[in-house]
RNA sequence: GGGCGAUUAACUCAGUUGGUUCAGAGUGCCACCCUUACAAGGUGGAAGUCGUAGGUUCGAGUCCUACAUCGCCCA
C-alpha cells in the first residue's frame, strides 16, 4: 500500500498544481499554426470580488478553455478588468472622503492621480481570486479598459466613429443622477413601487370663471409647466380649444394642447406639461412647440427659473409649495398613491429627467449586420431562445448616449472653439483641424477646451474581442485570434454588451467577434432570489473553495446549471462535489494498493477481468461519443453529471468491484495496465470540470516524465469497441441486482454464498457459457454455484426474473409474505406492460402504417412480456 | 401594453428527431450494513394521472390550440 492519505485533502493539492501549471507556462499561448481557441473574460469591475457568479461564469470559461487545449487547440483565454466609471468613482470619492477629502477640492488631474492610486491597491483583487478557482487564463495578456493599449483603441474608436458621422451632440432627456451627477443609462435605474402622494391643482382658464384640474404627483415642477395637455376626444375640455390656463404660483399663461397621449381615465382627464423634466412631457412639448423651462440645477436645486424657490432642494421645494397652493386656494386634494420611481443603482438618488447635451452614438446602421449575424447563426446562441430576444432589442434600436458626466474614465476626445468642435485623438491633431477649419492660424492649443466628460464604459468593453489584441491599431494577434471561439456570458448584459460587441465587430473588423455566445443564468438562493451583497444571501467564495475545494465548487455549481437555466446554489452541491473527489481518491488508492504478480495468478481470474475491461471500453467509447455531442450544445450539467455517474457507478461500483483481487492476492500486469490506462482516460474526461484533482491521480497512477501533465494530455479517442458484451452486462447487472435484493428481503448477509439457479433458456445459456459472465456472476453476486434446471427448486428460494431469464435463489429459509408481495408488484407491471403493448399491436392502422421496424420491436416487446407474466405467475401459484 | 419562457417524484432539474421496459437523474426519504479503497462510504427499496381541457397522429411528456398559475425582459 503506498503512502496515500485516507481523505482526499484539496486545499495544499489545489496551491501545488497551479503553482506548477504557472512555472509551466501552460497557460500561456502565442499564435502558431494550431488551430487557435480564444476566448475573452467578460471583464468584471476593477472594484470587484469574487461572488458566485463570477465563480459560475469562469468555470464555465475554464471547462472550455481546458477542454480545447486537450483537443490539441492553441487556447487562449485573456483576463482583464474592466474600470467600472460610476462605480469606481464612486469608491474612490468615498477613500477620499476617508482621508477628509472632497472630490469638489481636487482638480481632475489631481483626482485621478488618487484614482489611480486606489486601482492599483485595490483593484483586481478579483483576478487573484480567479487563480483560486483553477482559471487557466493566459495572466502574460491581462488587460485593463483603462491601460494603454486599449485607451488608445478606445480613443481611436470614437475619433472613427465621429469621422464617419456616426457620433452626434444631441439635446436629449437623460436620466439624472443628481447625487453623482452623472447621466445613468436605462439600467442603471431601478424602479420599484413606491408610495406618495397624488396632488390635484386647479388652474385657472384664462378669460373664464373656470379652473381645470389636474393631478401631479411633483408638484414642484409646476413651476416649468408650459401647458395642459388634454385627450382630443375628451368631450369635457372640447370648450376649451383655443384657451389657455395661468399656471399657479408662476402666474404664467400657457396653452391648452389636444394630443393623443393623454389617457382619459387617469386622474382628472388633464395633464400638466413639463417638457424640461419629464420624458413624455418632453415628446408632447416636440410635437406641440413648446417652451420648455429647465428648473433646476445639477444637485436638483432650483435654478433661476424657480421664482421664490431658487436655491431650494427639489424635495423642500415640493412641501413648501404645497403649502402655498393650498394658501392660494388651488389645492384641491391630496390622494394618497403608489407609483413606479425610478432610483440610480449607484447612489439611490430618485432618478431626475434632465436635459442635457450629450453625445450619442447612431445605432441603426451598426445594428444591421450584427441583427443577421445572429439571426442567421453566425453567431450562435446558447440557449437559442435569445435570439428572440436580441432580435427584439435590435428591431427597436435605440442611439446609445455613451457620455458620463465622471472623471474616471476615457475623456472624451472632443475638442470645442467657441462653437465649433473638432474631433480628434489629441489636442495637437484637433488644433491643426481647428486652424484648417477656421482658417485661422492664431489658434493655440490652450484656446481649446475639451469636453469634460467620460465616455461610458461599455464604450471601452464593447471593443475587448479585439482591443485586447490591439486588433485596431496592429493586425498581428488579431489575425489569429479573431473572430473568438465562444463567449461566456449572463443574459443580463446581452444589450449592454453581447450585442454592442458584435455590432463593434462588424464595424471595425468586419467580422463576427466569437462564434458562439453561452449565456449563463443567474446564481439565486434557494428562495429564488438572485444572490446579493444587499441581501446577504451569497456565501463568500473563497471560504466555499477553503471548505470543499475549488474542484467540489466547480462540481457543485456545474452539477445543476442548465444553459440558461438559474441555479439555485445550495452548498449540498459543493458537498457533493467534494464528495466525488474523495471517491476518486479512494479508487486511486484501491488500485496504487495492488501487487502484480502473473505467476500467482488464476486464469480464469484473468479472463473474467479482461472481458469486464473489454465491455467497459465499450461503455466509455460511447460515452465519449455522448460527450462530444453535449460539449457541441454546451450542455455542460449533463456531462459533469454523466462524468458523475460514470466513474461512481460504473468505474468504481462495477468494474472495480469485478476486477477487484481478494484481499491480499495479485493482480495480472494486463489488467493492472488496462486499468491504470482507463482510470486515466476517465481523469482526462474530467479534468476541465475538476482539474486539480484529476492532475493530482494523474500524476500518481504512474511516474510521469518533467512535462507531461494532464493539463496539455490529449483527448482519449474513440477506437472499435465490443458492443456485443453490452447485452450481457446488463444481464448480469439485473441479476446482481436480484440477488442481492433476496438477501436483503431475507436478511442473509451479502458474503453468505448461495446457490443460484437458472430454468433453462436461451439467455440462461448465454450466462452459464461465457466463463468470464458466469464468474463475474459468481464473485458479484458470492455465488457458489451456478446450475442450469427445467425445474423449480422445491427447497425454499426466492425467485428472479431478469429480462427473460428466471432464476432462482436458494435459501435457507424464506420470507414468503416479502416474496409474494414481490411477485405480485412484478406481476401488475409486467401485465400492465403487456396491456399497452397488445393494445398497439390490436390497432390495425398501426400495424399497417408504422414502419415495420417499430412494429417488430412491438413484437419481441410482447412476447418478451408475455413470458415474464408467465414466469412471475407459475412463482406466484408455487407459493401458493 | 408588447414579447419570451416555464409547469415532469418531497426538492432541484434532464427528457435531443414523436416510437427501445420511457416516465429518468441528483438530492432527500426508508431498511440493512463501521464488509479488507472510500461512513465524505456500501447494498437494496419506496416515490410522479408529465399544470388543465381539447386537437393532430397508427402512436404525444415531446407537435398544435385554448385556459390556469408562475417567472423574466422591454415599454
Amino acid at each position: 500500500m503506498t503512502e496515500l492519505a485516507a481523505r482526499y485533502e484539496a486545499g495544499s493539492i489545489e496551491k501545488k498544481w497551479y503553482k506548477i501549471w504557472m512555472e509551466k507556462d501552460y497557460f500561456k499561448s502565442v499564435p502558431d499554426d494550431r488551430e487557435p481557441y480564444a476566448m475573452v473574460i467578460p471583464p468584471p469591475n476593477v472594484t470587484g470580488v469574487l461572488h458566485m457568479g463570477h465563480m459560475l461564469n469562469n468555470s464555465i470559461q475554464d471547462i472550455l478553455i481546458r477542454k480545447a487545449r486537450l483537443d490539441g487547440k492553441n487556447a487562449c483565454w485573456v483576463p482583464g478588468t474592466d474600470h467600472a466609471s460610476i462605480a469606481t468613482e464612486a469608491k474612490v470619492v468615498k477613500w477620499l472622503r476617508e482621508k477628509g477629502m472632497t472630490k469638489g477640492s481636487l482638480s481632475r488631474e489631481e483626482f485621478m492621480k488618487y484614482a489611480w492610486e486606489w486601482t492599483d491597491k485595490y483593484g483586481g483583487i478579483i483576478l487573484n481570486q480567479l487563480q483560486k478557482l483553477g482559471a487557466s487564463c493566459d495572466w502574460s495578456r491581462t488587460a485593463f479598459t483603462m491601460d494603454e493599449v486599449r485607451s488608445d483603441q478606445v480613443i481611436n474608436a470614437f475619433v472613427d466613429l465621429y469621422n464617419r458621422g456616426k457620433l452626434y451632440r444631441g439635446l436629449r432627456m437623460v436620466n439624472w443622477d443628481s447625487e453623482a451627477k452623472t447621466v445613468l443609462s436605462n439600467e442603471e435605474v431601478l424602479y420599484s413601487e413606491e408610495r406618495s402622494k397624488l396632488y390635484y391643482v386647479k388652474y385657472k382658464v384664462e378669460d373664464t370663471d373656470e379652473y381645470i384640474t389636474i393631478a401631479t404627483t411633483r408638484p414642484e415642477t409646476i413651476l416649468a409647466d408650459t401647458a395642459i395637455a388634454v385627450h382630443p376626444g375628451d368631450e369635457r375640455f372640447t370648450r376649451f380649444k383655443g384657451k389657455r390656463v395661468r399656471v399657479p404660483i408662476v402666474n404664467r399663461s400657457v396653452p391648452i394642447v389636444f394630443d393623443e397621449y393623454v389617457e382619459k381615465d387617469f386622474g382628472t382627464g388633464a395633464l400638466k406639461i413639463t417638457p424640461a423634466h419629464d420624458m413624455n412631457d418632453y415628446e408632447i412639448g416636440l410635437r406641440h412647440d413648446l417652451e420648455v423651462i429647465n428648473i433646476l440645477n445639477e444637485d436638483a436645486t432650483i435654478n433661476k427659473n424657480g421664482a421664490q424657490y431658487v436655491g431650494k432642494d427639489r424635495f423642500e421645494t415640493r412641501k413648501k409649495i404645497v403649502i402655498d397652493l393650498e394658501e392660494a386656494g388651488q389645492l384641491e386634494k391630496v390622494e394618497e398613491y403608489t407609483n413606479n420611481v425610478g432610483r440610480s443603482e449607484r447612489t439611490n438618488s430618485i432618478v431626475e429627467p434632465r436635459l442635457s447635451k450629450q453625445w450619442y452614438v447612431k445605432m441603426e446602421k451598426l445594428a444591421g449586420p450584427a441583427l443577421d449575424a445572429v439571426m442567421e447563426d453566425s453567431v450562435r446562441f446558447f440557449p437559442e431562445n435569445m435570439k428572440n430576444t436580441y432580435r427584439h432589442w435590435m428591431e427597436n434600436i435605440r442611439d446609445w448616449c455613451i457620455s458620463r458626466q465622471l472623471w474616471w474614465g476615457h475623456r472624451i476626445p472632443a475638442y470645442y472653439y467657441r462653437d465649433e468642435v473638432f474631433v480628434a485623438a489629441t489636442r495637437e491633431e484637433a488644433l491643426e483641424l481647428a486652424k484648417k477649419k477656421l482658417d485661422n492660424n492664431e489658434i493655440v492649443a490652450s484656446d481649446l477646451k475639451q469636453d469634460e466628460d467620460v465616455l461610458d464604459t461599455w464604450f471601452s468593453s464593447w471593443l475587448w474581442p479585439f482591443s485586447v489584441f490591439n486588433g485596431m491599431r496592429s493586425s498581428e494577434e488579431v489575425n489569429y485570434y479573431y473572430p473568438t471561439a465562444s463567449l461566456v456570458t449572463g443574459w443580463d448584459i446581452i444589450f449592454l454588451w453581447v450585442a454592442r460587441m458584435i455590432m463593434a465587430g462588424y464595424e471595425w473588423k468586419g467580422e463576427r467577434p466569437f462564434k458562439e455566445v453561452y449565456f449563463t443564468g443567474m446564481v439565486r438562493d434557494k428562495q429564488r432570489r438572485k444572490m446579493s451583497k444587499s441581501l446577504g444571501n451569497s456565501p463568500d467564495a473563497l471560504e466555499l473553495i477553503d471548505q470543499f475545494g475549488a474542484d467540489g465548487v466547480r462540481f457543485g455549481l456545474l452539477s445543476s446549471s442548465p444553459a440558461g437555466g438559474d441555479l439555485l446554489f445550495d452548498e449540498k452541491l459543493c458537498e457533493q462535489g467534494r464528495n466525488f473527489s474523495n471517491k476518486m481518491w479512494n479508487a486511486l488508492r484501491l488500485v496504487k494498493g495492488w501487487k502484480i504478480d502473473d505467476s500467482s495468478v488464476r486464469p480464469e481470474d484473468v479472463e473474467m477481468r479482461l472481458l469486464a475491461i473489454r465491455w467497459f471500453e465499450g461503455q466509455f467509447y460511447e460515452l465519449l461519443d455522448e460527450l462530444d455531442a453535449d460539449f457541441r450544445q454546451y450542455r455542460l450539467s449533463d456531462i459533469a453529471m454523466k462524468l458523475y455517474n460514470f466513474i461512481w457507478n460504473e468505474f468504481c461500483s462495477w468494474l472495480l468491484e469485478m476486477v477487484k483481487p481478494a484481499y491480499g492476492d495479485p493482480i495480472d500486469l494486463e489488467s493492472y495496465k488496462l486499468i491504470n490506462q482507463l482510470l486515466e482516460n476517465l481523469m482526462i474526461v474530467l479534468h476541465p470540470f475538476m482539474p486539480f484533482i484529476t492532475e493530482e491521480i494523474y500524476q500518481n497512477i504512474r511516474g510521469r516524465e518533467e512535462d507531461d501533465h494532464i493539463i496539455i494530455a490529449k483527448w482519449p479517442q474513440r477506437k472499435e469497441s465490443d458492443n456485443s458484451l453490452s447485452e450481457g452486462f446488463a444481464l448480469l447487472k439485473i441479476l446482481v441486482t436480484s440477488i442481492r435484493d433476496v438477501r436483503n428481503k431475507n436478511q442473509i448477509k451479502q458474503k453468505e454464498l448461495l446457490t443460484l439457479q437458472f430454468m433453462k433458456s436461451e439467455s440462461a445459456a448465454m450466462m452459464v457459457n461465457s466463463h468470464g459472465l458466469k464468474n463475474l456472476l459468481r464473485k458479484m453476486g458470492y455465488v457458489k454455484d451456478i446450475e442450469l434446471v427445467s425445474e423449480a427448486p422445491t427447497v425454499p428460494h426466492g425467485n428472479i426474473v431478469a429480462q427473460t431469464l428466471k432464476a432462482f435463489v436458494l435459501l435457507p429459509n424464506i420470507n414468503l409474505e416479502e416474496e409474494r408481495e414481490k411477485l405480485l408488484a412484478d406481476l401488475e407491471y409486467a401485465k400492465g406492460f403487456v396491456k399497452k403493448i397488445e393494445g398497439k399491436l390490436k390497432n390495425e392502422r398501426f400495424v399497417n402504417n408504422a414502419p415495420e421496424a417499430v412494429v417488430e420491436k412491438e413484437r419481441k416487446k410482447l412476447n418478451d412480456g408475455l413470458s415474464r407474466v408467465a414466469m412471475l405467475q407459475e412463482s406466484l401459484e408455487r407459493l401458493g
